[in-house]
DNA sequence: TAGATTGTTAATCGATTAACAATC
DNA sequence: TAGATTGTTAATCGATTAACAATC
């Protein structure tokens, strides 16, 4: 293995530092701490060090780190200080909640087309969108430079999309459909199901827990 | 500490073995093994059997697993073998989006009251919930007797709608707001955060990781 | 019986944390 | 200077896995 590979554990702890540094921005806060960002988020302030050592030294002894310098170089390192294009598969509740959801567009990701296979949405209007069909999906990747794709269509349907998307030259995925995705090796998925944390957590409320 | 704590990283992968166990007993099958398993999620046998060995004995050995047996026994053991009732603060596309998901009921939970703050949403109908005043949360949770409920307002709410859902006696909270929320710290949080994961896959992206 | 697969132990691997020198 | 906080090392802690006896 590569001896300079960092943790995976590691990279995705730093959105998390990232969040709470556009926060604090955003408050206009010029410095912080290990401590005060450990302090917001639950994990210690030696771990966030850590953390950060494995890709430089960003703060100063007695005094902390800038919270825009800090905030700048998570970007970059995690790559969002540009702006990556996203195709959505799938204009039900759910595409439609993503489409007008802000945190994508503000954590370095723009929606740029949204297909569907259902001949009553193709043509429908969200937002800036059209809903375009799923049939197109080579022309609009191509078309885009797109390398991610959110799915959000029925578990029924996930497998088949995905390789579709696959095929079309996606190599990254996040996918909403409560179903494990069975895809080369090399294409990086990632899951939302909040099943997991609610089911979770009911292990956690029975009686002898609390 | 107590010795036969099991590490909540175990408690965690259960509702994966569920999820698969339910997808193949609705398959019709009767028999799996741990490296079925491990395979289709992505994980060792080794290690699945010693998860499932913190809760007894389950498989027959040369035989494996009887699928509708081990999926009942983890329905127990997360406590999804009984019904858990839910709130959902917010009403907006993605509370809409939450309502329709069938995936919730599947699991073992039933959203049983919808509630906002927005005047123009209150009163509306989604599926068989009213909309109704958030003013009203504390009637709600005692009338259903819920322990658990869902957050979908903006970041900007999500602080205090959390600590309205705690005084009214709520003890487990499943967020979408991207916010670390601040609570007691006998409060279960659960967060759902998309940029976590396309963050973490925009890094693995960059040229000198493909 | 032979083959398959479990449950479990002990070894390995990897992540977290305590401690502290460096230094602003 | 005194106080604060970083960056880093080494120790600790915990999770994963290899190996295998048990047994269906």
């Amino acid at each position: 293995m590569n001896p300079l590979a960092i943790p995976e554990i590691v990279i995705r702890r730093l959105p998390l530092y990232l969040r709470v540094l556009n926060r604090l921005a955003d408050d206009g806060r010029t410095l912080t701490s290990s401590q005060e960002l450990g302090d917001t988020l639950g994990i210690s302030s030696t771990q966030i060090r850590k953390d950060l050592s494995y890709f430089g030294e960003f703060g100063k002894q007695g005094t902390g780190y800038g919270v825009r310098y800090l905030r700048d170089q998570l970007r970059q390192i995690l790559q969002v200080d540009r702006r990556w294009n996203l195709v959505l598969i799938g204009a039900g509740d759910l595409g439609r909640a993503i489409l007008r959801y802000n945190g994508f567009q503000e954590g370095g990701f723009s929606i740029v087309a949204v297909l569907d296979n259902d001949q009553e949405k193709i043509g429908r209007q969200i937002g800036k969108l059209k809903v375009q069909d799923v049939a197109k999906l080579p022309e609009v990747i191509a078309e885009h430079g797109v390398q991610i794709a959110v799915i959000a269509v029925p578990a029924s349907e996930a497998q088949e999309v995905a390789e579709a998307l696959v095929n079309a030259g996606v190599n990254a995925i996040l996918t909403y459909a409560p179903i494990t995705l069975s895809l080369p090796d090399h294409i990086r998925v990632e899951y939302i199901d909040p099943l997991i944390g609610l089911q979770t957590m009911a292990y956690y409320l029975s009686p002898g827990h609390l």
